[in-house]
DNA sequence: CCTTACAGTAAGTCATGACTTACGCTGAGA
DNA sequence: TCTCAGCGTAAGTCATGACTTACTGTAAGG
């Protein structure tokens, strides 16, 4: 059940946005702040929500804080999300069968 | 860049109710105002939502009118994600190496 | 036809959440 | 230890969108 969080999470532009931006690499707040047209506390604001929904991690380097995407957070969602690919397919197709039995 | 609508469309938890009772079998308006806790209309709007992000499809039965899961519609929201586990393992990696040396 | 079931649309309300500025806290370097 | 860079938090504003009720349109059945 905790796709729904992720899906609130990225749901929002800004925070996809910010996800994508640590596909490179780690960064700090500054640097992600400086990659969107929102203030610096915006992205703070972001960043707890990412985190809470286990999208991201934080690292303490210095008074800096290293931000890193968490693969593990969007587990939940893929398998949501793969599960459409097994049981739509037969419900589709148990429908087509009662449409051809009930026109 | 069209799992932007995707994510919106089924961050809405009613939105998303409504869709996963869809994946049984394809459902009238009425079936699935029935199982919501909200009213007709509100139903009706977030099919409107729904369809336009081409998760479902609608088909008239005389007065009533049969929804049903696309799922093409999820299609690029799972590329999306499985690029994720391409890309941000090797991002990963690289920066544990420059961790390393650079401690 | 006339009625009734079924749904989409209009319009208005209200809460949520995405922003802003101002402020406080904590490390590091001079 | 003083200062400054870097961030998080508080508080307040404002737009978005998820609801409601009321109305309109249409297909089927008497």
């Amino acid at each position: 059940m905790t796709y729904a969080e992720t899906f609130t999470a990225l749901a929002d532009p800004t925070r996809r946005h910010i996800f994508e931006a640590l596909r490179a690499r780690p960064k700090s707040v500054g640097e992600l702040a400086a990659g969107q047209p929102v203030s610096r506390p915006a992205v703070s604001q972001h960043l707890r929500v990412l985190e809470s929904a286990n999208l991201v991690s934080v690292e303490p380097r210095g008074t800096r804080r290293l931000y890193a995407i968490r693969r593990e957070g969007l587990e939940d969602l893929r398998t949501y999300l793969e599960s459409f690919w097994s049981d739509v397919l037969s419900a589709y197709g148990s429908e087509i069968a009662r449409r051809q039995n009930d026109p």
